[in-house]
RNA sequence: GCCCGGAUAGCUCAGUUGGUAGAGCAGCGGACUGAAAAUCCGCGUGUCGGUGGUUCGAAUCCGCCUCCGGGCA
């Protein structure tokens, strides 16, 4: 079988493009590797490829999900694992293209094989979050899980509600369930990894121009629409797509609380710091992907088409 | 031309009676195993406009220069 190829790269670095350029040479179906692009809802926000793009090549994995539920890395790996059967079979090759570590580390590295917590689990530590503060859960998992509770930071709300469900949920420590992984659905030997890197401030800018162009009024149904959209549907706030980059913000100009410049400004602050986080995660686990210096595009694309072609 | 006021971190500013400087915002570094566009931890990043002087010691006092406000001509 023809290699996969992987992008990765911040958010607004261009990925996509990228991905179609080489869907289209090496007759690849576009797999998305984007925590927020899966959710059907969220087109506009979560920069999803246009509609003719999806139209000129096959993309999966896109807007596949609704917002009402919570997506996770491990059922992405399950659609994941279903969809390369699909292009296996259609002789095709699969282009991931996402901006989520995670989802990557999970297709290269495998997962834990963590049996599912019951809602009922996951419902009541989030709600004791919610009523007792972190610090305090904290202080239970000292209790119940001390392995878990010395590496996690008292602070950390999402790991230390994960840690209770876990121990609560299968009795054992996720420490222990962290011991293992699943088998890794790809091995970075047998993919084209690459990385798509900008100067930082030029970055920034790409940032801050998109998300203005998101909310630009010339947009037909431009996220503001989408967002309010979103707010009739009656969403509760603290769902993953709720939470995506744009949307509190926008909800907040939307209920009258900010003006919609204030709104934008902080949108794209927290885009910026999106990506930071983004760069260093690429950084640690991404060193040995192919970086693409998009200064240098013109001149590396040639180069990528034949080492692909030779190395297929 | 004259008279005031200002010049300190990327930005807005604070800085006691002289002891080489600190807030907010912005930013930077890091962690990361099933909600990861999440969650969390850490960090002032500085030719105090320039220059000469007084002083053991100057962001602070004095002179001159430059620039920016405002006023009077």
């Amino acid at each position: 079988m023809t290699k996969p190829i992987l992008i990765a790269g911040a958010t607004a670095s261009g990925k996509s493009s990228l991905a179609m350029a080489l869907a289209e040479e090496f007759n690849g179906v576009i797999v998305n590797a984007d925590s927020c692009q899966v959710y059907k809802e969220l087109s506009i926000l979560s920069a999803r490829p246009s509609i003719s793009d999806m139209e000129r090549v096959p993309h999966r994995l896109y807007g596949h999900v609704s917002g009402k539920q919570a997506y996770s890395t491990g059922a992405w790996l399950e659609d994941v694992s279903e969809v390369l059967g699909d292009i296996k079979q259609q002789g095709k090759r699969p282009v991931f293209v996402g901006g989520t570590g995670l989802y990557y580390k999970a297709l290269l590295e495998g997962l834990s094989q963590v049996p599912d917590i019951a809602d009922e689990t996951r419902k009541f530590w989030r709600d004791e979050a919610e009523r007792l503060g972190t610090p305090r859960l904290h202080e239970i998992l000292s209790d119940k899980d001390p392995l878990m509770a010395a590496e996690l930071k008292p602070g950390d709300t999402q790991r230390v509600i994960r840690a209770l469900e876990v121990i609560e949920g299968t009795g054992k420590s996720l420490k222990h369930w962290q011991e293992t992984n699943s088998q890794p659905l790809l091995s970075f030997k047998d993919v084209h990894g690459f990385v798509v890197c900008w100067e930082r401030a030029v970055l920034y800018e790409r940032i801050d121009r998109r998300f203005k162009e998101m909310v630009a009024d010339e947009a037909p149904g431009n996220g503001l629409g989408e967002v309010r959209a979103l707010l009739e549907l009656g969403f509760d706030t603290s769902l993953p797509i709720m939470r995506a980059l744009g949307v509190p913000e926008l909800a907040g100009f939307l209920k009258g609380n900010v003006d919609l410049d204030c709104a934008v400004a902080l949108a794209q602050q927290q885009t910026r710091r999106y990506a930071k986080r983004q760069l260093t995660w690429l950084r640690r686990n991404m060193i040995s992907w192919n970086q693409l210096n998009t200064q240098y595009m013109e001149r590396l694309m040639p180069k990528i088409f034949s080492q692909i072609h030779e190395d297929c």
